[in-house]
RNA sequence: GGGCGUUUAACUCAGCGGAAGAGUGUCACCUUCACACGGUGGAAGCCGCAGGUUCAAAUCCUGCAACGCCCA
C-alpha cells in the first residue's frame, strides 16, 4: 500500500515545501554563472498593500514563467521588492496617528512623522512579501529591494540630477492638478475621469461696461467667475462679432475685462457661443490666457477655499461658493438658464476628491525627448508587447505625451535634491547637500520641501534594483531584463516610463517583452472593491482550496484577452482546479500501489540506449509518444505566452490521456500474471509518464508536483527537488505517429461499443459479443492485433474482426466507428423500429456530407487552385464516408 | 469628440482562411478493488446582422447594431 491519503489535502503539503526550497537556495541566481539569463523584476506592490486577486494573478503568471525558464536551464532570477507608495502610505500612517493619538502629522512634525512611517513599515511592510511566499513565488529574496532604501534613493537622486543637468527637468509656474484633500499636486495620469457624470450647464449674463447690452455665458463651474479675466467668442460668430473688444464689468469685483476672439477655445455650436475665461483654474482657459496675455487670478487656496481675490465670497469652500455665487447672480437678475449636461469630472486617483486645476510652481520632466527613443525602440521590435495590440495604445499615448509633474507636497518620499539660496534666490541641484550656492556662493541654503512622485522612483526599477548607477555584476548579467509582466492599467504610469528611463540612462531597453494581463473582476464582471464588498481574498482561497488550485485556475483563465475584457473570477474555477489536483493525487496513489516492486534504475538502463529494443506494447508506445507531444506543446505555448493554452493542454494530457486511457489500459495488464514479463515496462512507462507530467506541470502547481515527484520512484542520482530537474523537451525517439494512429482507431471503436452498450442498457457486468466489419486490411491488422485492448476497455466477452460477413442470427445493434461497422450481439430482443430510425438518421447525415464533398471535388476550380494536401484530405474523407454508407446499407438491409 | 477592442453551445471562453472546440452546467446510466473532488455515454451552435473578396470565410475586407475599455 501507499502512504498517500485517499484525498488530496493542499494544506498538508503546501506548508512545508517553501521553506525547504529556500533552505536549498533554489530561488537564488548567481550572476556569474555562464547560463543564459532570464530575469523578471516584480512590479513592486505598495508597501502598505495586502495581497489581492490582481497580485495573485500577476505573481502566478510570473512564477510560471520563471520556474519554467529555471528548469529549462536558464539562469532565472525573479527580483522581489516593494515601493514606498507616497500618498497611500502617508495616508495610512496619518489615519493611524489620528486614531491612536488624535494628532495630525503637522502636530508631530516632519521628522517625527517620517520616523513613524519607517516604524510602521518595519511592522507591517513585509506582510505582502510573506503572502507572496504562500503563493509559492520563487523570488530571489537575497535581492529584495525597496524604493526608499539608501541605495535606491541614491539612484533616484542621480536620475534627477542628471536629467536636470541635461535640461530635461525644470521648475515652472503652470496649471497643475491639485488635490485639495491630499494637498498635493498630481500628474495628469493620477487624475481619473469618470465618464458621463450628470452636471449642470448654467447660464448667466455679463453686462457690457458701456451699457450696450450683455454677453451670456454657459458654465459648469459658476464659482470660477470670481477669477474670470475675459469672455471669449468665436471670431466668425455673427451673434457676438460686434462685441469683440468691448469691456465687461464684473458684477462683484471692481474690475473690467475684455471680450476676446479665440477660435481655438470657442466652439460656436456649444452653449451660447460665448465662454467665460478663468486662466488660473482651467487648462484650456490657461492656454487662452497665455495666447491673449490675460490676467491669472487664483481664487482658491490649497484647501479649495476661496481666497481674498473672491471678495465677499472669501473663506467659502469651493462648492459652497458655487451655491452662493449662483444665488447672488440670480439676485442681481443675471441668471439666464440651466441645462442638464453630461461631462467628465477629474477626481484624485487616491481619495476621489474632485481635482482642482491650480496655478502652482512645480518640478516637471520634459517628456518629448525621452519619448522619441522609446517609440523607436518598440517600432524596431527591441521591445515587443504581448498581446501585440497594446503597442498601438502605447504609440498613441507616447506621440501625444505631455510633461510630467513630479513634485508632490508630501513628507514621505524622495526629497527633491534642490536647494534655494537665501541671498540670490538661485537654485542649486546636487547629489549631496551643497555647502554653498552655485550661483552666488551664499551659504544660506534651504532644501526644497517637496518629494518626488513615487513613479519617479519606480520608473528606474529595472536597473536601480540591479545596482545602478554603479556598474554592478548584476546589472551586466540581468539588464535588459527578459519580461515585464504587469496589468495593462499601468501601461502609461509605469511601463512606458520605464522604457523611457531605461533607454535614457542605460541606453538599452529595460525589457525584451512586455506581457500585459487583464484585470480580475468578480464573476459578473464588476471590479472587485472593498466598498462593494465583492472582493475575494486570495489568501482565504489558498487556505481553503490550496495555492496550487488557485494558481492553476488563474493560469487557466489567462488567455491573451483583448482590450476591454476582464478575467471573470469565480470560485467554481478554483474548485475545478482542485478536482484536477485530486485526480492527479489519486492517479499517483494508483501508480504507487503498483510500483512497490518496481526498479527505476533497471528501467533506466534498459531504455537508455534504444527504446525500440524494449519492444513496448501499444499503450506504452502510445502514451510515451503523447508525452512528447505534451512536452512540445507546453513549451511552445509558454514560449508564446499562451498561459491558458499550456494549462489546458496539460489538463487534457493528464486527465484524458494518462488517467482515462493509459491507466485504464495498465490496470488489467498489471494484474495479469501472464504478463509478468511485461510488468516492468508498464511500471516504467507509468512512472515516466507521471514524472514528466509533474515536471511539465510544476511551474503551474509547484507544491503538489513537488510532493508527488518526491514520492515517485526515481533512478539513482535524480535531483533532490523537482525544481531543479530539467523541463521536459520532446525526445524524438519516442515520437510514434503509427502508434498514435492505431490507438486512435482502438479508442474510436471502444467508444462506439460503449455507446451501443449505453443505448441498449447493457449492464456493465455483462460481457457481450461484438463483431467488427472493417473496410481494409490495415484496420483489420490493427484491430485484430490489439483485440485484447478492445475486449478489456469495452468490457466484451468475445470479439470477431473480419473484412465482411453476415450478421449472426438473433438480435444485433449496429454502430459506425468511422467506416468500421460495429455489431453488438444481444441476447434480448431489440426494438427494430428504433434501430432503423437511428441508422436512417445517420445515413441521412452521411449522405449530406458525401454530396457536399462530392460536389466540392467536382468543381474544376477547386481541383485547380486548392493545395494538394487539402485535395488529398477531402478525397480520403469522401472514400471513408462512402465506405461507411455501404456498411450502413448492409445493416439497414439486415433489418429488412 | 478621438482611438482600441469584443459579439462562437445555457454560462465562461479558445479557435482567426481549408470537416464548429474546451471547461462548467445539463440529461441518462454506473458505488467496476486510484479517485463519487469519480466513471461511461448523450443532447446542445443561421460562430451579432447585411454585403463583398476567395475554389473555400467563424476566420480577410466594408457597412450596421449592441456592449466594453482608453485618451481628451
Amino acid at each position: 500500500m501507499t502512504d498517500l491519503a485517499k484525498t488530496y489535502d493542499p494544506a498538508a503539503i503546501e506548508s512545508r515545501w517553501y521553506q525547504e526550497w529556500l533552505n536549498c537556495g533554489y530561488f537564488h541566481a548567481d550572476a556569474a554563472t555562464p547560463k543564459a539569463p532570464f530575469c523578471i523584476v516584480i512590479p513592486p506592490p505598495n508597501v502598505t498593500g495586502s495581497l489581492h486577486m490582481g497580485h495573485a494573478l500577476t505573481c502566478a503568471i510570473q512564477d510560471i514563467l520563471v520556474r519554467w525558464r529555471r528548469m529549462a536551464a536558464y539562469n532565472a532570477m525573479w527580483l522581489p521588492g516593494t515601493d514606498h507608495a507616497g500618498i497611500a502610505t502617508q495616508m495610512v500612517v496619518e489615519r493611524d496617528l489620528r486614531a491612536s493619538e488624535g494628532k495630525s502629522r503637522h502636530d508631530i512634525g516632519r521628522e517625527e512623522f517620517v520616523k513613524r512611517i519607517w516604524s510602521w513599515r518595519e511592522r507591517y511592510g513585509s506582510r505582502i512579501l510573506e503572502q507572496l511566499k504562500v503563493m509559492g513565488c520563487s523570488l530571489d529574496w537575497e535581492r529584495l529591494r525597496f524604493t526608499m532604501e539608501p541605495d535606491y534613493s541614491r539612484a533616484v537622486v542621480e536620475a534627477f540630477v542628471r536629467l536636470h543637468e541635461e535640461g530635461l527637468i525644470y521648475r515652472d509656474r503652470r496649471l497643475i492638478n491639485w488635490c485639495v484633500s491630499c494637498r498635493t499636486a498630481l500628474s495628469d495620469l493620477e487624475v481619473e475621469h469618470d465618464e458621463g457624470a450628470q452636471g449642470e450647464l448654467w447660464e448667466f449674463a455679463y453686462p457690457l461696461a458701456d451699457g450696450t447690452g450683455e454677453v451670456v455665458v454657459a458654465t459648469t463651474r459658476p464659482e470660477t467667475m470670481l477669477g474670470d479675466t475675459a469672455v471669449a467668442v468665436h471670431p466668425d460668430d455673427p451673434r457676438h462679432k460686434a462685441k469683440i473688444g468691448k469691456m465687461i464689468r464684473h458684477p462683484f469685483a471692481s474690475r473690467t475685462f475684455p471680450v476676446i476672439a479665440d477660435p481655438i477655445l470657442v466652439d460656436p455650436k456649444f452653449g451660447t457661443g460665448a465662454v467665460k475665461v478663468t486662466p488660473a483654474h482651467d487648462p484650456n482657459d490657461f492656454e487662452c490666457g497665455q495666447r491673449h496675455k490675460l490676467g491669472f487670478i487664483s481664487i482658491f487656496d490649497e484647501k479649495g477655499v476661496v481666497t481674498a481675490e473672491g471678495g465677499q465670497f472669501a473663506g467659502l469652500d469651493r462648492f459652497e461658493a458655487r451655491k452662493q455665487v449662483k444665488a447672488k447672480i440670480k439676485e442681481l437678475g443675471l441668471e439666464r438658464g440651466s441645462k442638464v449636461h453630461v461631462h467628465a469630472i477629474g477626481h484624485c486617483q487616491r481619495c476621489h476628491t474632485v481635482v482642482e486645476p491650480m496655478l502652482s510652481t512645480q518640478w516637471f520632466v520634459k517628456m518629448e525627448p525621452l519619448a522619441k527613443p522609446a517609440i523607436e525602440a518598440v517600432e524596431q521590435g527591441k521591445t515587443r508587447f504581448v498581446p501585440e495590440s497594446w503597442s498601438k495604445t502605447y504609440f498613441h499615448w507616447m506621440n501625444n505625451i505631455r510633461d510630467w509633474c513630479i513634485s508632490r507636497q508630501l513628507w514621505w518620499g524622495h526629497r527633491i535634491p534642490a536647494w534655494y539660496c537665501g541671498s540670490c534666490a538661485g537654485i542649486t541641484v546636487a547629489r549631496t547637500t551643497p555647502q554653498a550656492c552655485r550661483h552666488c556662493g551664499g551659504v544660506s541654503l534651504t532644501q526644497d520641501e517637496d518629494v518626488l512622485d513615487t513613479w519617479f522612483s519606480s520608473w528606474l526599477w529595472p536597473f536601480a534594483t540591479l545596482g545602478w548607477p554603479d556598474e554592478t555584476r548584476d546589472l551586466r548579467t540581468f539588464y535588459p531584463t527578459s519580461v515585464m509582466e504587469t496589468g495593462y492599467d499601468i501601461l502609461f504610469f509605469w511601463v512606458a516610463r520605464m522604457l523611457m528611463a531605461g533607454l535614457h540612462f542605460m541606453k538599452k531597453v529595460p525589457f525584451r517583452t512586455v506581457y500585459l494581463h487583464t484585470m480580475v473582476t468578480d464573476e459578473k464582471g464588476d471590479k472587485m472593491s472593498k466598498v462593494k464588498g465583492n472582493t475575494i481574498d486570495p489568501l482565504e482561497v489558498a487556505q481553503k482550496h490550496g495555492a496550487d488550485p488557485l494558481r492553476f485556475a488563474l493560469a487557466w483563465m489567462t488567455t491573451q484577452a483583448a482590450q476591454g475584457k476582464n478575467i471573470k473570477f469565480s470560485l467554481s474555477q478554483v474548485e475545478d482546479a482542485r478536482r484536477f489536483a485530486n485526480k492527479i493525487w489519486n492517479a499517483t496513489r494508483f501508480a504507487l500501489m503498483n510500483l512497490t516492486d518496481y526498479n527505476a534504475d533497471q528501467f533506466a538502463d534498459r531504455t537508455a540506449e534504444d527504446p525500440d529494443k524494449v519492444e513496448f506494447d501499444l499503450p506504452e508506445r502510445w502514451i510515451l509518444s503523447r508525452v512528447q507531444r505534451a512536452s512540445e506543446e507546453t513549451n511552445r505555448a509558454l514560449d508564446d505566452f499562451k498561459i491558458a493554452e499550456a494549462a489546458q493542454g496539460l489538463y487534457h494530457f493528464i486527465w484524458n490521456d494518462i488517467c482515462d486511457w493509459y491507466i485504464e489500459m495498465a490496470k488489467v495488464r498489471l494484474q495479469d500474471p501472464s504478463k509478468a514479463a511485461e510488468r516492468w515496462k508498464i511500471q516504467g512507462t507509468l512512472a515516466t509518464a507521471l514524472g514528466v507530467a509533474m515536471r511539465l506541470l510544476h511551474p503551474f502547481m509547484p507544491f503538489l508536483t513537488e510532493e508527488i515527484w518526491q514520492k515517485l520512484p526515481k533512478a539513482e542520482g535524480a535531483p533532490q527537488s523537482i525544481m531543479i530537474t530539467l523541463y521536459p523537451i520532446p525526445d524524438p525517439r519516442y515520437v510514434d505517429d503509427a502508434s498514435e494512429a492505431s490507438m486512435a482507431l482502438v479508442q474510436k471503436v471502444v467508444t462506439t461499443i460503449r455507446m451501443l452498450r449505453t443505448e441498449k442498457n447493457v449492464p456493465s457486468i455483462e460481457r457481450p459479443r461484438v463483431i467488427l466489419n472493417v473496410a481494409d486490411d490495415y484496420k483489420k491488422t490493427i484491430l485484430d492485433g490489439y483485440r485484447h485492448l478492445v475486449l478489456e476497455q469495452a468490457r466484451l466477452g468475445d470479439l470477431l474482426v473480419r473484412r465482411t460477413g453476415e450478421a449472426p442470427a438473433g438480435t444485433v445493434v449496429t454502430g459506425l466507428a468511422g467506416d468500421v461497422e460495429v455489431i453488438l450481439v444481444l441476447d434480448t430482443p431489440a426494438d427494430s423500429v428504433a434501430e432503423r430510425g437511428k441508422l436512417d438518421k445517420e445515413r441521412a447525415k452521411l449522405d449530406k456530407d458525401r454530396d457536399h464533398l462530392a460536389q466540392k471535388l467536382a468543381n474544376p476550380q477547386f481541383l485547380e487552385r486548392a493545395p494538394a494536401a487539402v485535395l488529398e484530405k477531402d478525397r480520403a474523407r469522401l472514400a471513408e464516408i462512402e465506405s461507411a454508407i455501404a456498411r450502413l446499407n448492409t445493416a439497414l438491409a439486415r433489418l429488412g
